[in-house]
RNA sequence: GGGGAGAUACCAAAGUGGCCAACUGGGGCGGACUGUAACUCCGCUGACUUUCGUCUUCGUAGGUUCGAAUCCUGCUCUCCCCA
């Protein structure tokens, strides 16, 4: 997997790449649709390519390990197969659940074991499984199992939890060397940088990781409950630490503005569930802020859903069709909010690309930021 | 014509002397959501008031009582059964 750096912004960490997998190139910095069990919700892959743009989705490991089953997606032939998308794809290691589960499941030195939220078994994730389950789905990048640190968590806690995650790192390591791609393309290992919200943990933590040679590295436990300030300042100790000739990955991250933000302070990779879920919510991101459709002052706006906007959806409906919809709990209502959302947020960040490579990013970006924060 | 049941807030529906401005659902209005246990969750929903609280409500008009959505009487209306 090769990364080459295109340029990067005047007064800014910004970057403009290109990763190429052997699915595919990805320009970045990129945002990646959240897939997490093999469809990104709501959307079909049609529309994932062609409309909307997306250039690689995730998938996540527990998730697809507990349903449908590896075996069932090794029969497939891997999950690219098993979904009909055709381009890269990343898979989380289950290390989110360990945090966002974290009433269901155990820790130990060996892994997390899990009560499936399906039907209550017994399950061990091991960094060793969890590489052997990413192997099996077949994704071109796959994440180091991890435990995502919360974001309240206090030094100690934050300081016993990176040292787990690195122990675990060493396992995946390990586990990858021993295994071998099934489907004939290369595979991928991102570490994860964690730390909680303290300084000197995030540099030990990112000192440790470019210990290890890769094609990508992670920054998670951001954007679980700490405030927005302090995962600004954990990646400005982070990236600079940060091999420049690699792709760096902010997981799970997060709104417009927390994108610009990052790719300001040298993100090149974001995936969130924002655009998908808060769509089915109602809430629809446009580039001259933020509205929540359900809300009354729609229901005789019967122009375009975004008439700035770059997926067909905005075009072909109106406000007050699309609030009907949501408010009727219709389908269609949430797949065309989650088309919408999605499809704005690649805009933004191809955008971002643009101003990148124009040398214009940091002007753009700090009009931008308030335009996006607003409420419709 | 005879017999029976019932009228509660936007709708449905509890409540059958004080703990009732009134359970609960729906609807309405608003909010939350960041590597997805989420088409989910949380508020508010008589009026005035920032809170405390005050005032007007349970078909309608009277009455009993310290006190009534709850008991009594008249009236109006609705529904069911038998002819």
């Amino acid at each position: 997997m090769d990364f080459t750096l295109k340029h990067t912004a005047s007064h800014s960490e910004a970057r403009a790449g290109i990763l190429e997998t052997d699915h595919g190139k990805i320009e970045t910095p990129i945002f990646m649709p959240v897939g997490t069990a093999g469809s990104v919700k709501g959307i079909h892959v049609k529309d994932l390519k062609e409309d909307i743009g997306a250039q690689i989705i995730l998938g996540n490991t527990y998730h697809l390990y507990l349903r449908p089953g590896t075996d069932i997606i090794e029969q497939a032939g891997g999950l690219h197969k098993f979904n009909g998308w055709n381009g890269p794809i990343l898979t989380d290691s289950g290390g989110y659940q360990v945090f966002s589960l974290g009433d269901i499941r155990k820790l130990s030195e060996e892994g997390a074991k899990f009560q499936s939220h399906i039907d209550g078994s017994s399950h061990l994730f091991t960094p060793e499984s969890v590489i052997d389950v990413q192997r099996k789905i077949g994704a071109d990048i796959i994440m180091a199992f991890d435990e995502c640190t919360p974001g309240d968590a206090d030094f100690d806690y934050a300081k016993k939890s990176l040292a787990l995650t690195q122990r675990w790192l060493d396992r995946c390591v390990n586990q990858m060397v021993k295994t071998i791609p099934l489907y004939g393309h290369n595979q991928s290992l991102f570490p994860i940088v964690q730390g909680g919200v303290y300084p000197a943990l995030r540099e030990q933590a990112a000192r440790h990781v470019t210990t290890i040679p890769s094609d990508g590295y992670a920054i998670g436990g951001l954007s679980v409950g700490e405030p927005e300030a302090d995962m600004y300042a954990m990646i400005e100790v982070v990236n600079p630490i940060l091999p420049k000739d690699k792709p760096r990955y902010l997981m799970g991250v997060g709104t417009p503005v927390n994108i610009l933000e990052g790719i300001d302070r040298g993100i090149d990779m974001f995936d969130c569930v924002m655009p998908t879920r808060n769509g089915r919510n109602g809430m629809l991101f446009t580039k001259n802020g933020i509205i929540n459709i359900r809300n009354k002052k729609w229901a005789d706006d019967f122009t375009p859903v975004d008439p700035d906007g770059t997926s067909y959806v905005d075009r072909h409906y109106t406000k007050a069709f699309l609030r009907h919809l949501v408010i009727s709990g219709e389908m269609l209502g949430a797949q065309i909010a989650s088309q919408h959302n999605l499809a704005f947020y690649l805009w933004l960040v191809k955008e971002a690309r643009h101003q990148i490579l124009a040398d214009t990013f940091k002007e753009w970006k700090q009009e931008m930021v308030i335009k996006l924060a607003q409420r419709l």
